[in-house]
DNA sequence: TCAATAGTGTCTGTTAGACATTATGGA
DNA sequence: TCCATAATGTCTAACAGACACTATTGA
């Protein structure tokens, strides 16, 4: 997080052709009450007007994780707080590169930690996305998809707040990222079933409510797993 | 699956270099009481005693779905009733190509449809695999989760059955497939309440026990969706 | 009749969602 | 005092799991 200053140089772009396919990285952040997505100007100076998701190749070496992380930081200027691959595109969709395969990673970068846009990039809500090339398109409708059903398994939404934070922030966080609203009272027996978080001695000062308590991030050891079995084929 | 017949030319295995990954596939069919995944034989001849899970390269033209199907058919001798991808793995795990990058597959086919062991492949069940490349270890180790987290969102289980089936038997499954017993009464009733089976006037006249109903798979509409939010950051 | 399997009814503990209430600060 | 927000208590419907029971066939 402290790694900041964008390269001058064209970031987020291949400059020479090293393998045959393109690592795609889709970056989100909240903005107001929704994720905003990171895009950037198309290299092609055809087509400067257009936008496109930040993708380089791998450099020797450099592993898939790696190069993701450096996409993603080389494109934000931050070092994303949550990454995973999403999956290989390799349909005849096209990309910027026409390569035949592109294997996308999806990301997270708390709103603090970038500088809003600039003449080489820009944040769409993801409400609002720009036109981009078919496969990209595919892998932000995928990569949104994924942020969702991810969220049971790994603390995205922990690793967009700061280490501190009130009940209230990590329910609106939750709700940002799921796009929709939570019940209040379900929301924290549901997170104190799961001794996920730890009061700290802390409290709000600001606002003109009752001042909330701030907690932390503390997972512990879980009893028995999930129950049942669901059938959640259909929607 | 009405296309048998292994070809008699080494199958699942790349004859020449087309292009810088490989596609794999994970195939795995229900045997006995658990699951059993397909090996084939190492192709370089140094290593004929090893086994590997079957891959090869995309054709010109052909998308990586085709080829993942391609790939499970020619090393099965069997089309796959399901089959979807698992991820890119591109780390610096030895794969028998050497090549960087591999884009795996999970698949099952029914138990009937194909034939057994024979002296280029073997079946071997999830709780002893044979000693795999490490990226195909890897792989392996993916694919079972993958297909035992996505059999809530894919009808997995329905496609390792026949068109008609019994409770009992749709509940095995999905015993054999979570590797973990079931609430019968339970199975039932979360069934009923999905809409996803519908009977027949088809009874099972074998057995000794009273004669179970046959049903059929038949999705229908679905009220409201998942309730609540889960925390299972942690086992 | 017994054994074996299919299918169902009922009870109980847990939990999600709704609602109401109390608590605590600022204006 | 009033307002805004935090935090919690209570009620209800839904549901998972356990258990028992009935039903229906073959041996």
């Amino acid at each position: 997080m402290r790694d900041r200053g964008v390269p001058s140089t064209s970031p987020a772009r291949a400059s020479s052709r090293r393998s045959s396919y393109s690592i795609d990285v889709i970056l989100f952040t909240p903005r107001g009450k929704q994720l905003a997505a990171l895009c950037v100007r198309a290299g092609d100076p055809r087509a400067r007007e257009r936008w496109i998701l930040p993708y380089d190749e791998a450099a020797p070496g450099e592993s898939l994780d790696e190069a993701a992380r450096r996409i993603a930081r080389e494109a934000s200027g931050a070092d994303p707080t949550w990454i995973e691959q999403l999956g290989a595109f390799g349909d005849d969709r096209r990309h910027p590169t026409n390569a035949p395969l592109s294997v996308a990673f999806v990301a997270v970068v708390p709103a603090g930690a970038v500088e809003g846009a600039s003449e080489d990039r820009a944040w769409f809500g993801v409400s609002e996305p720009p036109v981009l090339p078919p496969r990209q398109r595919a892998m932000l409708d995928g990569a949104l998809e994924a942020l969702r059903t991810r969220m049971d398994h790994a603390p995205i939404a922990f690793r967009l707040l700061p280490a501190m934070f009130t009940l209230s922030e990590l329910q609106q966080m939750y709700e940002l990222l799921l796009g929709k609203r939570l019940h209040k009272a379900s929301f924290r027996r549901a997170l104190q079933a799961a001794f996920l978080v730890e009061p700290t001695d802390e409290w709000r000062s600001e606002g003109r409510g009752r001042p909330a308590q701030f907690f932390r991030f503390s997972p512990r050891k879980r009893r028995g797993g999930r129950r049942g079995v669901r059938f959640d084929l259909l929607s």
